[in-house]
DNA sequence: GATGAATGAGAGTTCATTCAT
DNA sequence: AATGAATGAACTCTCATTCAT
């Protein structure tokens, strides 16, 4: 086995330890267990366990880039709503769920460690461009009402990153659906021009703009 | 010392603890430390470590309950920006910077135990409260144009504990105020009637508020 | 038990763990197990493993400082006898050749650790101190030709230091012998006036020298 | 390369692993790294580390060896002199320090290992020799008083090897030309008959000595 | 009520050693 | 001859928890 494929292995071993134990108990062994390889071997490919959860950060956040990548294909009214409902996904959808737990714990740790928050607020900027992409593009289609698109970015990956937050803590499988149609009604209506409308939720995924793209989603 | 007495003691020492410490660090002797008493004393009194978690979040709710009581004494649009601004707390106030952090840890536990969610049930409806009284109140008077005041609630939470949360988890001090001005042109500009205008950030604070209605603030 | 007399407990199972596995193998669980408590005990009462070593250093030092306060009633040929037996002990003594086995790899590591060089330094000084007050008391008294005690006292030393070593790691039980008889032919020999010699190996004990002194000897 | 080559290269890094790290964190990793080649390969060539270590001492005492192998060409005193000052060697000298440094860490493993305690014996027997060959050149030469060679090299050898050692792990740069003074005016002295004196320090070097033999030094 | 002393389970990490290639 | 990958045993140290006093 490369050294790149073990690191791989590592890397997928971390996300499903993560998952399974939750950042709070995710210890070195948990993780070795996701693996047929001993603990030990883990120190052969890197140096310590925050070596680990370093780079497992910067794994995650590549995927999460190449996620984001968006189509031109569709209306940018289409993509906003699969990037919203991207955001609040499915509740029933427990691979996700446990995952967005385990970041969040993973996102507890960032104020105690700059280069967590480095690596949020690179994403963070990938994220708003992404809306504000998709804002611009409506503009110039005529299809968005004149508005600030970094303001309005802004309100909305807030909202949507706290509604996302709240439902997993809470547990309350409804509030996902309240802010669906709260962002729809509050944000979104004053967005768009007389004759558009806000799509159905799952009425578009990421998945198809993905495929769309031509796209090799997750 | 009673028993009501000593497990006051220990939820006071917790929270210190908590913020100095933060979630991840939180041992029984840090919490020892802040008391005057032995780190023994906390297993007469608590069952477990997690019996003490679990009763500081009791402890965190109800002191939190107490403060959103909010006043009858200023007018709608006042005790909205209030509300507002003390979510987007100023991000040079380290004390609540570090509450918050902890909390941050905290939450991120619960979608490992069915209790804290609860709890945090049950906070999520009295916030909701406060916002949806407000609102309902400036319907009232005349000061907001109609709206629904439950899904605006909603998105206003959403986007205001996220907005805090990311804050946090990038240590981008400017993010605060750019979510402030957002939610002011984005959410509450629509809301507002003709003639009346969303107070600039710090002209009214929940402390004036609770002062007025003779409360008595953390 | 005190704290005190569980330091004490501990500093002896260090010693003896010392004598029994070397400094090499000197393991936390080697000195938990030469006590009736458990390995983590330790670190309730040091902080550290070098805490404990350092601990011990200053211990045997002590220990060390306390038997060479040497005794005025007996002659300084005979105290000076004394203190080169004691130095060149019987090679059979396998208690004092295990603890010196143990002394010297714990000697091998103070030139990586200012703090053991600082020990070594008093404890020499201390050495030299009790030669060079026999030797100018034999000058006092007449008995020792005239000669410079620094100088003589430093050579003694260096010899009876660099023989024990070298029989230690030669494992020749001859050699004491021959450096005894050489350090009185060559060294003590010159120094002694007309009358005077030097006494026979054994003739004179430490242990002797600290009765007469009412001392409490090891 | 050959078995014999790959087993020196060895043994060179091994020399300068241990000079670097000491003996106590000299590890199998340390050697192979002063090799262009692999940790594993140390175990084709060596059954285990305590084979290399054991390999390394034999390797050690032939290169010393050969070091001794004195010239005729200089007077008894003035090979005397060299060899005391080979012994006391300059405390500034950085890498014969590291090297006395480590050989002390090994010599301090040699109580547990008969198969140590034999090599340094055929070291010890071969140094005797040495001084006695001078002691015995110099009798004969009419420069020395008549005295017991054997009985002098042996305090000599001790004095000045327990004088390095001192010297060493009490980091006393001062010491050894105490012990070197001592030496001269104590030992040295009396050995030397009317109008013979003993050479300052440095006059006479070892290298010097070798050369003057034809000899390859280290 | 209150504590100092004590412990076991388990954490991250190191390292000599092995083995398939 | 040579190595990268792999491992098990052992290491130091931490911590929630217990218990005699």
């Amino acid at each position: 086995m490369t050294d790149e494929s073990a690191r791989d292995e590592i890397m997928t071993a971390t996300y499903e330890a993560l998952c399974e134990h939750g950042y709070t108990e995710l210890t070195t062994q948990a993780i070795a267990d996701q693996t047929d390889k001993s603990k030990s071997l883990l120190f052969y490919h890197y140096d310590s366990k925050d070596d680990i959860i370093s780079a497992f950060f910067d794994f995650l956040l590549e995927h999460f880039d190449e996620r984001l990548a968006a189509s031109q294909e569709v209306s940018p009214v289409e993509r906003l709503a699969a990037l919203v409902d991207w955001f609040l996904y499915d509740p029933d959808d427990d691979e996700r769920a446990s995952f967005h737990t385990a970041m969040l714990e993973l996102r507890a740790q960032a104020p105690y460690d700059e280069r967590f928050q480095a690596h949020l607020r690179r994403s963070d900027d990938a994220l708003r461009a992404a809306f504000e992409d998709i804002l611009r593009d409506g503009l110039e289609a005529g299809v968005f009402r004149d508005h600030d698109p970094a303001e309005t970015a802004t309100v909305l990956i807030a909202a949507l990153d706290g509604a996302r937050i709240r439902q997993l803590t809470m547990g309350r499988d409804a509030y996902l659906e309240e802010v669906r149609s709260g962002v729809a009604n509050v944000v979104v209506a004053d967005l768009l021009v007389e004759g558009e409308s806000f799509p159905e939720r799952g009425a578009v995924s990421l998945e198809a703009v993905d495929a769309a793209a031509g796209d090799d989603p997750e």
